[in-house]
DNA sequence: GGAGTATCCAGAACGCCGTTACCAAACTCG
DNA sequence: CGAGTTTGGTAACGGCGTTCTGGATACTCC
């Protein structure tokens, strides 16, 4: 008896598609569900019958972009060196955010006034976390590191590295530095304020 | 042959004023010029007359912001050792940013779609970064950091402390931890890396 | 004092937005 | 072939930033 349905699968993902690729190229403010429909020849009932509206569409996005940060995070191999382990995450962090830009920003700033990560979204996003406690419990349990919180070591390399990144989209850094020089030279700094002496 | 105008500095100041606490207690949907004034009994072309529009009056905020964040971090007093100044200008910085959340958050985070800072306003920011330099520079120069590039440290600095009350403010700081605590000691541990060895 | 006029600003109008309600369209089954 | 049912495009609603406009206002001049 139904009419066949064509708010299905692949127009989900055509819809997540254009929407990610919506934002990096022209903006927060292009993308409207009205603009969207039409870009990917639907209507907009589309998103409400697919997702239940802008800011759960929104969501996925949020959740794509951790998932992606997670991916290339896990991916980084471990050296034996916990310490450098360090920085090369940190590194890997920097690279996967310019890959995402606008995944990041959707992340960590408030780009989009519609959508707040809930509890569940936020969730996600601390598993993104749990690589970088596991290098530094390991530097501080074999000694690499001074006795501390590992809470307090992952806490910190991660606002240093989410400020600069922040900071480098911004805009705010000063031009013609050479950014990814001064990055690692911060990252290897904060190695070295944690080891023991 | 004119009629009084009310459209007057004094409404001008109303508006900010009125514009700043909307945005604190309701968030930034809650700032649409129609309610902002209706709530100071006015009409929206004020803000045009005023402002300029919307952008205009949110750029007013912006570097209203910084203003107070300059002045907060250059009343600063150096102890005369510019490792443990370093330290201190990194907590006044989490202060400033906890004492006006919402100012904050216009300057460094994309709550507002409607705003874009330009090359003036960015121009604002930069200036509260100097007080920053200048103690790193006090810091190499009198051997009491190692060599480096003064905007590398300072930068690595600035990078930190964004990064810590931005995943505070966000709520991506893991709930109960003693947020004060650990800011300290990555401000301290900050210092330490720099050190001349 | 009344007429004319230059100025100002509240409110209506316009084209967007997200969201919701509705009903024509399109299929299966008796 | 008609009845029934699920589907989704269209249109309506309230709100937004912005622009336009017309009536109210207060001064000058006769």
């Amino acid at each position: 008896m139904p009419r066949p349905r064509t708010h299905d699968e692949a127009l989900r993902v055509r819809l997540l598609d254009r929407a990610g690729r919506l934002l990096s190229s022209e903006g927060a403010a292009a993308l409207s569900l009205r603009r969207l429909a039409a870009d990917v020849g639907t209507s907009t009932t589309a998103v409400y019958s697919l997702f239940g509206g802008k800011p759960a569409l929104l969501r996925e996005l949020y959740v794509e972009g951790f998932r992606r940060f997670n991916a290339r995070l896990r991916a980084v191999e471990h050296t034996g060196d916990p310490a450098e382990d360090l920085v090369r995450i940190g590194i890997v962090y920097r690279q996967s955010a310019l890959a995402d830009p606008h995944l990041y920003s959707i992340m960590f700033t408030r780009v989009l006034p519609d959508f707040e990560p809930d509890a569940d979204a936020i969730a996600e996003s601390t598993a993104a976390f749990m690589p970088l406690v596991e290098v530094v419990r390991e530097a501080i349990e074999s000694g690499v590191f001074t006795q501390t919180a590992p809470d307090t070591v992952a806490i910190t390399s991660w606002g240093l590295v989410h400020g600069l990144v922040s900071l480098e989209l911004n805009g705010n850094l000063p031009p013609g530095m050479d950014v990814a020089g001064a990055y690692e030279d911060a990252l290897r700094a904060n190695v070295r304020g944690w080891l023991k002496t």
